[in-house]
DNA sequence: CCGGGCCGCATTTTT
DNA sequence: TGCGGCCCGG
């Protein structure tokens, strides 16, 4: 239960509002999250009679780390709240693949292309996806060209597919049919596909269409302001089908992502969509982040913007305070140098200054402090003045993967087999690795083994496989090179540096690895071993090294003290007690519009809906919204800054906006002060205390089985990023997974299943991405799906009417931030007379063991979820071996089990916080390791590797 | 003080 | 490819 006094009266308002389809406006910092958790709270308390349960609500956000806030919030309000896995809380995305794949079964079998993944797929089927139909209008010779317009397409797919538009020239509408086909016949949605084959759904009457009905009464849009036409679209289509309540919340002024077609208009027109007593709109606009200092400059910015609500205006909560003169600088300098230094001074000097929240005054550290970009160019100069002053920093968008020199070894591998080196300089790259214990023996068998592995002219092999994954972990595992061959154990000192550099290595291997698996699996099945190599090769060299960022500092289990340097688009959402805001000049912030071949030369503009709003207003509101967006991350300290770039005519000019900031004033005193270098050296400095930060952690049970058996894989496959090879067998289980899903689903609906039923199942559920064509593989794999599935039918369709869960989600919640989340293949419940018992089941395929301990726990884990779900301890627990069609018995469940397992999650968890990955010292667990080639007790066990 | 023409330079990113 | 800056000529 919640208590309101703990909210403001706007807030209550707005939890207290259910009865009408309502719009709260919410500033920066005016607690929108707490309040929306609160209000879902409210609607879920029995006892205030609304009838509602958590499958009656959906929540969208922007992101999923946005998502994972508010569920974290929303479940520490209910409390032990019953079924709250039925609540979706996640992207509108997320949501439609959900409701696509649980309604329609058509659509089990398919998988979601990222935007790389999707590029790499385009090229690959440049004859038939289309792009050749895509001519430029002034010349109607000139089409999209393949590799070099890729991007482009991409554009052009996307805006089409998700804009409100006219009709479509006839080229254009050929070359979306084209696109769409050629993704749907191998399997593949793109981002777009997803929320239009969602939409189609929901337009006839299909299973989806009759779940919504039945199940939404609340729908509630986050960030209602960053919302594109399809996304609009698709939640009027949710609201008219299911006629629940809207609750929309957002920021007309935070709007800054137009240029994905996104558009303030839905929000600030929000009431005009239903009838003037139908709706209510609540303002939250006493913002409880920042100080007056801070919400006066930003709000004298944005009002000069008209496209906005009218009448509103952002008051101060006061929980900040602001010292004139000293907390908000403007300063300029004579070059972009000065500018730098004077900002790594300026980090120096504030370190331990004093800073108050949440009723603690503690002193500035590191990860206080944020630099906040418009353009990434800009940040490499930065750094370099923060390396200068030895100051720790985060960034996500520097490109320098692929000139580390443990990339620039491993790549070396595969320009090695293509011809381009030779094997003594191969064989330095690796030597050269700092700090490396390589043994040159071993690193001579490992490559000589690499030659062994030279594609081979002519092909005339028509069972080839050729996994450069493959031949990653070969060459690693023969050459033993481990993590630990990179620590440096002589003295203390340098074992410390030299783990720290190890640990980077290993992480930028996994990056690699990563690139690997993008390319190999859309490519897997190329024509022939030495094309697959030779696109590979160019994949890497025009793609993907502008593409993959460095990143170890920015792994989801590291928490370094450290100052983020990001752009503005990535610090929404976010607050810092110190933000710098370096480079106002014209040109940047505004910045100018691009030039060069774009969308508009292929696309004519009459065509799209506001189709300015993709190009930039002339205005510049936009630009001016991203900087008050930037503004309102500072909680007190701010400091701007400009100078002339000597090397850059573009960029000489103060932006126009630092006149509009000057006029700021708090009663007659000016806020912004120019050229006042204020330096903390006359403040008393205090400890350095970092915010205690609650990282939001969701779990697998893939995951926590890592952490279980060796926490060393866990690091080696979550931390670090490794991807096992690939191989054209893939495929199997979840082909079998899917094709019972859709039996399951059908048989607890009562349907009996012909003969050829069931081989219609096997042929849609059925699907081995990485066969080669020429592959003898391919009958036999099908046989052995179509066999089993057959068989499982025969033997279990009696039993179908004691079905009670098919695919049912669970979650966990183990702690104040972190939840376990799962899946459950099957629940059965069997009885009469009140007396029921009910099993959970989990099927496995032929290669897994069903009697490991792992997999018992895996059950307990799933009992746990079950019980959130149901209030009820499951009596049983079964496995199911697909392939030998054997059903082990099942056995008893007690709830010292669930307590057992739960303190086994407990335990996993303290260790990923405690970053203590060792290795397990259990040789059977080694031997059955799929990474184990990655692993130095491969050598102290002395264990084959499998080839 | 203006326009013509040449020259240098070139976003943001989540799903 | 096209923008914004800048130079130059009228």
């Amino acid at each position: 239960m919640i208590n309101l006094t703990n909210y403001s009266p706007n807030q209550q308002d707005a939890i207290l509002t259910n009865d009408k389809h309502l719009r709260i406006v919410a500033c920066a910092g005016s607690g929108k999250t707490t309040t929306v958790a609160g209000k879902v709270a409210y609607l879920l308390d029995p006892s205030n009679g609304f009838d509602v349960s958590p499958e009656n609500i959906i929540a969208f956000t922007y992101t999923e780390k946005a998502a994972a806030e508010l569920k974290n919030k929303i479940l520490n309000n209910v409390g032990r709240h019953r079924g709250m896995a039925n609540m979706y809380i996640g992207t509108i995305h997320g949501w439609c693949l959900k409701a696509l794949q649980e309604n329609e079964y058509e659509y089990q079998s398919f998988s979601v292309l990222d935007e790389i993944k999707l590029k790499l797929f385009i090229d690959k089927h440049y004859d038939t996806i289309g792009m050749k139909e895509i001519k430029k209008l002034s010349n109607h010779s000139v089409s999209l060209r393949r590799f070099i317009d890729t991007s482009l397409f991409v554009k052009i797919m996307d805006i089409i597919r998700e804009s409100d538009r006219q009709e479509l020239p006839e080229s254009i509408s050929r070359a979306k049919i084209q696109y769409e086909r050629t993704l749907k016949s191998k399997k593949y949605f793109d981002f777009s596909m997803i929320m239009e084959k969602a939409m189609e759904c929901m337009e006839l009457s299909s299973n989806l269409s009759a779940r919504i009905k039945n199940d939404i009464k609340y729908l509630i849009v986050d960030e209602y302001q960053d919302i594109n036409p399809i996304q609009e679209r698709l939640i009027n289509k949710i609201q008219e089908v299911s006629q629940c309540k809207l609750v929309v919340v957002g920021d007309d002024d935070q709007n800054i992502y137009q240029w994905r077609g996104s558009n303030n208009r839905y929000i600030i027109d929000f009431e005009s969509k239903f009838e003037v007593s139908a709706t209510k709109s609540i303002p939250l606009s006493t913002n409880y982040r920042s100080s007056e200092g801070i919400i006066k400059l930003a709000e004298t910015l944005i009002s000069n913007n008209q496209r906005r609500i009218p009448n509103k205006e952002m008051e101060s909560g006061g929980l900040q305070t602001f010292t004139k003169g000293q907390d908000i600088l403007y300063n300029r300098y004579d070059s972009v140098s000065d500018e730098n230094e004077a900002l790594a001074n300026y980090i120096d000097n504030i370190l331990g200054v004093p800073f108050t929240s949440d009723g603690e005054t503690r002193g500035i550290t590191f990860s206080d402090i944020s630099i906040l970009l418009r353009t990434w160019n800009k940040a490499e100069t930065i750094v370099e003045a923060l390396e200068r002053h030895k100051i720790p920093y985060i960034t996500a968008g520097v490109n320098q993967l692929f000139e580390t020199r443990e990339i620039e070894a491993a790549l070396g591998l595969f320009t090695y087999l293509y011809g381009d080196l030779d094997r003594p300089e191969l064989e330095n790259l690796w030597l050269n690795l700092p700090n490396n214990k390589i043994d040159p023996e071993k690193l001579e068998k490992a490559l000589d083994d690499l030659d062994s592995k030279f594609p081979k002219l002519p092909e005339v092999d028509t069972n080839w496989e050729y996994s450069l994954q493959g031949i990653l972990w070969d060459f690693m595992s023969l050459a033993e090179i481990y993590e630990d061959s990179f620590i440096d154990d002589t003295n203390t000192d340098l074992f410390q540096r030299t783990k720290e550099r190890a640990e980077i290595i290993f992480f930028n291997l996994g990056r690699f690895s990563q690139v690997i698996n993008d390319f190999e699996e859309i490519n897997f099945n190329s024509s022939s071993p030495s094309f697959h190599l030779f696109s590979f090769l160019s994949f890497i060299n025009y793609v993907a090294r502008d593409y993959y960022p460095e990143g170890w500092l920015n792994n989801p289990y590291t928490t370094p003290n450290a100052v983020q340097i990001m752009t503005i688009h990535q610090a929404k959402g976010l607050e810092f007690p110190v933000v710098l805001i370096p480079g106002l000049n014209n040109n940047y912030l505004p910045s100018k519009k691009r030039g060069g071949l774009n969308v508009w030369h292929f696309l004519d503009r009459q065509l799209i809906e506001e189709q300015s709003r993709y190009e930039g207003d002339p205005d510049k509101e936009d630009e001016r919204r991203l900087l008050y967006v930037a503004l309102t991350r500072s909680q007190k300290f701010l400091l701007l800054s400009q100078a002339p770039d000597l090397n850059n005519r573009l960029y000489k000019v103060e932006s126009d906006y630092i006149q509009e900031l000057t006029r700021a004033k708090i009663g007659s005193f000016p806020i912004l002060i120019s050229d006042h270098r204020q330096d903390f050296s006359s403040l008393t400095k205090i400890d350095q205390k970092a915010k205690e930060k609650v990282k939001n952690i969701a779990l697998d049970f893939t995951t926590l089985k890592d952490i279980f058996e060796c926490p060393y894989r866990f690091k080696l496959i979550s931390v670090f990023g490794f991807r096992y090879p690939l191989n054209q067998r893939m495929g199997v289980g979840r082909s079998f997974h899917n094709c019972l899903m859709e039996i399951h689903k059908r048989g607890k609906e009562g349907e009996s299943l012909s003969k050829e039923e069931v081989n219609e199942i096997v042929d849609r559920q059925t699907h081995f991405p990485y066969l080669t064509n020429s592959t003898i593989l391919k009958p036999r794999l099908w046989d052995k799906v179509r066999k089993n599935v057959e068989e499982y039918y025969e033997d279990t369709k009696d039993d179908f009417s004691q079905i009670e869960f098919v695919e049912q989600d669970i979650q966990y919640k183990v702690d104040e931030s972190i939840l376990v989340l799962g899946r459950i293949d099957l629940i059965k419940k069997v009885g009469s007379d009140g007396k029921y018992e009910t099993t959970i089941i989990e099927f496995k395929s032929d290669e897994e063991s069903a009697d490991l301990p792992i997999t018992k726990d895996q059950l307990k884990l799933y009992a746990l979820g079950h019980r959130e779900l149901t209030g009820e301890i499951a009596d049983y627990i079964m496995t199911y071996v697909i392939g030998e069609n054997k059903v082990k018995t099942p056995e008893k469940l007690y709830e010292s089990d669930l307590n057992s397992i739960e303190s086994k999650i407990r335990d996993a968890v303290d260790l990923i916080w405690s970053e203590k990955f060792l290795r397990t010292e259990e040789k059977k667990t080694c031997e059955e390791c799929f990474q184990i080639r990655l692993c130095s007790k491969r050598v102290q066990h002395d264990i084959k590797v499998k080839r």
